[in-house]
RNA sequence: GGUCCCAUAGCUCAGCUGGAUAGAGCGCUGCCCUCCGAAGGCAGAGGCCGCACGUUCGAAUCGUGCUGGGACCGCCA
């Protein structure tokens, strides 16, 4: 039920009745052609560029065909009136009864209201978090993990086959330092005095590692050299993170479907296969970087490697996958990874990355572009830094001052539906501010509880309505005479959740799930407006004391409750009945 | 030096993937509770959409070049 989309297949229509009649010439391109609604309501209900689009193809002035499309629309029973405004625009103005039978529409669909297959059942996969397993996830993770979690949301609501996975790197240096951290935390557990060196992780929570370590082995590795223990333990400590991180994802309400590991992608010919793949597409050679310009290491020297031709798939410079020793760089294993993901035919990837890793999204979108031989498309989304704010000032990290913040800091402090709503409020690639005290706040400058307040008063007009002795079933709401929802005010409510599925559709296309949170603050702030102009006009009250229309005044408000609801799942928050 | 991201009201930010007179919150001014939750709402003031060209019926949106801010830039992950 997309009235948007319902309007352009009349339009597209009538067009191809104008065509029959001669009126325009075959074979025009109707891509262009939108319904869309207009920037000001007094222009109409939906307003399409049709003639204007059509105009130079056709070979004729967009007011031309503009006139005799509009003789043809207004024949249509939803259209009440038909204008040609501006350049060419055709505005409509639709029957009350369109807007009427809506709400009915959305309470028969229920939390399906909107729910679309614009996806088509693509296979699409979410890579996101894809922390280092060295520790706990800290603040920094948080705004990925919520924005990965909810595109997955939003894509499945959109008709995608979604796939969320984590990647977890498990196979560089960094875990070696875990596992000799965790070494030191062992032989601390066995009474003897740790040695924190520099460059070792310091936290205490590797203590519980080092302990659950001599539970398993008692003290046998004690006076063990590092090439007998350091795998052992690596794999242990690993292990121990990651089930800690799964914890803090649960904590966030994150499940992934798919964690992958970097480890096992080393020994199983995954790598050499993949790079294989690049070489018999010519795509590897052997050869020497130029310096980087303008800021060349002290240390440089030129060293003969293995490379990547990116530049074939629009990067800027080829990129190592060999060190100089024969070594694989990082960049390797993610080739790997990525051509895994590829072979398991997945029709499009998404990457959730942190700003810092921007200089790394051209190489991956030409490993996958090469690896998938252009049929893969790579969007890679990334997050801009999260600015943490208490007490009105700049709240500052350090690990040394104890004031590091963990993801469990937040979800304990502030919940996890309020982090969640949070962190969809600003556009991925744009920083955004966490302020610890305001996002608690209960007014209207606090988004999360405005979406929610608006629900909560929905809620309390439904218990009111019952204690009316009303049935506010969705099935007998759907039922009421709706013919009663006539004031502008409520047919311009209904207008509003006529935009959700199409709202739901460009979220999804543009890989955007903070539009969601910005739509349900508008449908919000239109509930409020609704709720206080009750204040002045009795007939705008949800309460009346006739009970059919109340049940009509009480479906717009259930109506419009189902789709805050429907938009707080995809963002994962869930909705508040009573703000008390 | 190069690449990517950002630049919209005093402040924080949206802007529906090219549409009509560019929006919201905060802040400022003035209003609205004998009445469904005022934890809200209404109205007013506030703009060279960083600058300049270009693409076209039409540009905040697309392209190019500048200016200013951020991130990254061979063997580290």
């Amino acid at each position: 039920m997309n009235l948007f989309s319902e309007l352009r297949s009349l339009v597209v229509a009538e067009i191809g009745a104008m065509v029959a009649a001669g009126d325009l010439p075959d074979g025009l391109d109707l891509a262009a052609v939108t319904v869309e609604p207009p920037r000001d309501v007094a222009h109409g209900d939906m307003a399409t560029n049709a003639a204007m689009v059509l105009a130079k193809p056709a070979g004729q002035p967009p007011r031309v065909i503009a006139e005799k499309l509009a003789a043809r629309l207004a024949a249509d029973p939803r259209v009440e009136t038909v204008e040609v405004a501006g350049p060419g625009f055709l505005n409509f103005r639709l029957r009350p009864a369109v807007w009427q039978r809506l709400v009915g529409a959305v309470l028969t669909a229920g939390a399906d209201y909107g729910r679309g297959d614009v996806g088509r059942g693509k296979k699409v996969n979410v890579e996101f978090v894809s922390a280092n397993p060295t520790g706990p996830m800290h603040v920094g993770h948080v705004r990925g993990a919520v924005v990965g979690d909810a595109l997955a949301n939003l894509l499945a609501f959109a008709g995608w086959d979604v796939t969320r996975e984590y990647y977890i790197n498990d196979g560089g240096a960094q875990v070696d330092v875990l596992a000799r951290s965790a070494f030191e935390r062992y032989r601390e557990a066995n009474g003897l005095e740790p040695e924190i060196r520099e460059g070792l992780y310091p936290g205490d929570y590797l203590i519980p590692v080092g302990a659950a370590l001599k539970e398993k082995y008692g003290t046998t590795l004690l006076d063990q050299p590092e090439s007998v223990w350091l795998e052992d333990v690596r794999d242990f400590a690993t292990g121990m993170m990651m089930a800690m991180i799964r914890e803090d994802l649960a904590a966030l309400g994150v499940a992934m479907d798919v964690y992958s590991s970097e480890k096992a992608l080393y020994g199983t010919g995954q790598i050499e296969a993949a790079i294989e793949t690049l070489r018999g597409l010519d795509l590897i050679y052997e050869g020497v970087l130029e310096p980087p310009k303008g800021k060349t290491p002290e240390d440089w020297e030129p060293r003969v490697q293995t490379l990547f031709r990116s530049t074939a798939h629009g990067d800027d410079v080829d990129r190592p996958v060999q060190k100089s020793d024969g070594a694989w760089t990082y960049f390797a294993p993610d080739i790997a990874y990525h051509h895994n993901k590829v072979k398991r035919g997945f029709d499009q990837l998404i990457d959730i990355f942190g700003a810092d890793h921007g200089g790394y999204v051209k190489r991956m979108k030409a490993a996958v572009s090469a690896l998938s031989q252009g049929r893969v498309p790579l969007d890679i989304k990334l997050i801009q830094l999260v600015k943490l704010w208490k007490n009105g000032e700049p709240f500052k990290m350090s690990k040394r001052a104890g004031t590091f913040v963990t993801l469990r800091d937040v979800v304990e402090l502030v919940g996890a539906d309020v982090t969640r709503f949070v962190m969809l409020t600003r556009k991925n690639d744009a920083a955004l501010d966490f302020d610890f005290d305001k996002v608690l706040e209960q007014s209207k400058d606090n988004p999360v509880f405005y979406v929610q307040y608006a629900n909560a008063r929905i809620n309390s007009v439904l218990r009111k309505a019952v204690e009316a002795g009303l049935d506010v079933s969705d099935a007998a709401l759907a039922g009421a005479d709706l013919a009663r929802l006539d004031h502008p005010a409520e047919i311009a409510m209904a207008r509003k959740l006529a935009e959700w599925p199409r709202l739901v559709e460009i979220a999804a296309r543009a890989n955007e799930p903070h539009r969601i949170a910005f739509y349900l603050y508008e449908l919000a702030s239109d509930l409020h407006g609704l709720w206080n102009r009750g204040n002045d006009e009795q007939s705008l009250r949800f309460i009346q004391d006739d009970p059919a229309t109340m049940a009509a005044k009480i479906a717009l408000a259930r109506s419009t409750g189902v789709v805050i609801c429907a938009g707080l799942a995809i963002l994962g928050v869930t909705p508040v009945e009573e703000m008390r």
